[in-house]
Formats: C-alpha cells, sequence, structure tokens
DNA sequence: GCGTCTTGCTACATATATTGTAGCGTATTG
DNA sequence: CAATACGCTACAATATATGTAGCAAGACGC
C-alpha cells in the first residue's frame, strides 16, 4: 500500500496494464467495500464517520483506503464541510448500478427454483 | 471457508443478515474476481483452465472459492462437457454490467479533467 | 484560551483472504 | 498403457482487512 495515495503514476489499478478499461473498472469496484461506499453515498454526501455507521462499522483503516482510491480514480470527492459525495463520473458509475437494486430484490427469492 | 459448498444454510454472503438483498449482493461482487469472472463468462462457457488463462493466471484457489460462491448464488453453473457458464439469474446480472463497458471507455479518458 | 465536541485520518497488532506452486483423482483419447 | 485435459485441493508465503486506540485540526460555547 503506498504510504502517499497520490503518488505512483496516476492510478494504479490492477488491469490498467492490459489497456483495457473495463478490467480496471472491475478490478477497483472488485474490492472490499468499493461497491457498497458507492451505493451508500448515492443519497448524498456523508462525512467519513457516518459512512462509516452506515456501512457496518467498517474498520477507518480500508474505508480510508477505498475512499483514496475512489478519489484517485475521480469517483468520490471530499467536500470540507460536507464530507464524502460522489463526482458526476461518480453519479454516472452509480447509474449503472440502480438497476441492481431491483435485481437484487427478485434476485433474493430465488430460494424456490 | 466451508468444505462442503452447498451446506452453511443456502447462503451465506454478508450483508444477509441485514435483510438487504441489494447488500448481500454487493458483498458478493464486491469479492476479488467475482465480477471479472462473471465479465469472462459473457461470451458462454469457458473450462476452468480457460477461465484461469483468460483471468491473468488467478490462482486457482481462489477462482473455485468464487465460482463455489457464485454457483450457491445461482449465477453460474457447471456444465459437464461444456465447463462453467452464466445461469439465466447470472445472464440477468450482466446485463447491469454491459452499461459499465461503454462507461469505463469514457472514464478512462478522464486524465484531462 | 480553556474544555469539548466533530472532523479526516493514521498506527499497530491481529485475523483473514489471496497468491503461487504443486499435484491429486477422474475421464477421454490414442 | 501413456498422454492429455478436466475439476478441484493442499499448503506455505504473502497481501489485505479488521478492530482498537488515538492524533492533529477546526468549530463551538464560554
Amino acid at each position: 500500500m503506498p504510504k502517499s495515495p497520490s503518488a505512483a503514476g496516476k492510478h494504479s489499478v490492477r488491469g490498467s496494464r492490459t489497456g483495457r478499461p473495463i478490467m480496471a473498472l472491475l478490478d477497483l469496484l472488485g474490492r472490499r467495500w468499493t461497491l457498497r461506499i458507492i451505493w451508500e453515498l448515492r443519497g448524498g454526501a456523508l462525512t467519513s464517520r457516518a459512512l462509516r455507521a452506515v456501512c457496518d462499522q467498517a474498520s477507518p483503516t480500508i474505508l480510508q483506503t477505498r475512499l483514496t482510491e475512489l478519489r484517485e480514480a475521480g469517483f468520490v470527492e471530499l467536500a470540507p464541510g460536507e464530507g464524502y459525495g460522489l463526482t458526476g463520473w461518480g453519479k454516472d458509475l452509480l447509474e449503472n448500478f440502480v438497476p441492481l437494486h431491483r435485481f437484487a430484490e427478485r434476485w433474493s427469492k430465488r430460494e424456490e427454483d
């Protein structure tokens, strides 16, 4: 883990090397709490501690790590006084997950296949 | 990790307890390689080894773990002779990620903000 | 300018998850 | 019987996440 977050040449997401953006994106999103964070910010900005509370008290260590990654990726920004919120990119990305909510509802009733 | 995959009371995804399906889903998808696996199966079934090859030689240990989870979740199935493929649910889920591909392309060109 | 909040964030030891390499048992093919 | 490919597992090394505690900075009343 880099000591200074914004170092290490722009964003160093695994899969960036392949030149396939979708891989970089899937790798970033496929890290624990990343999807959850984006999801929890859907209603508006949250302070780091509010975000933690809403994320089952996830440890601040990893939350901070993910928030840094998401900030580097341009999905999240820290507005002083407001807390963490989604950027334009973040909201755009979130749009892709909205249908997931309804899907999850249907999927959760799958026992009786 | 459960020795017998299909044991442990239906599906034991973190967040299931909350009764919010979206949490269970986000948790499942937010595990390393999960999103990638679903993505790589978009074109049709792959054998375990073909899948591994296409996933940057990810270790079979974790691939097997994820495949088991995805099978329990009902997104993936193993067809003898065919390999691993998406189920109806899996394809349905994948639909939600297709727009992500084009999004990733746009997002990857974000340097010059 | 003292206490007392809350903020974003970090240290550090412990637990858990992932990686990488090797290989098993089975089936299929020649 | 090789030779091959399959799904899958063991196991040690490494990377990542967890949980608890706490720091420094800013805002508030006093």
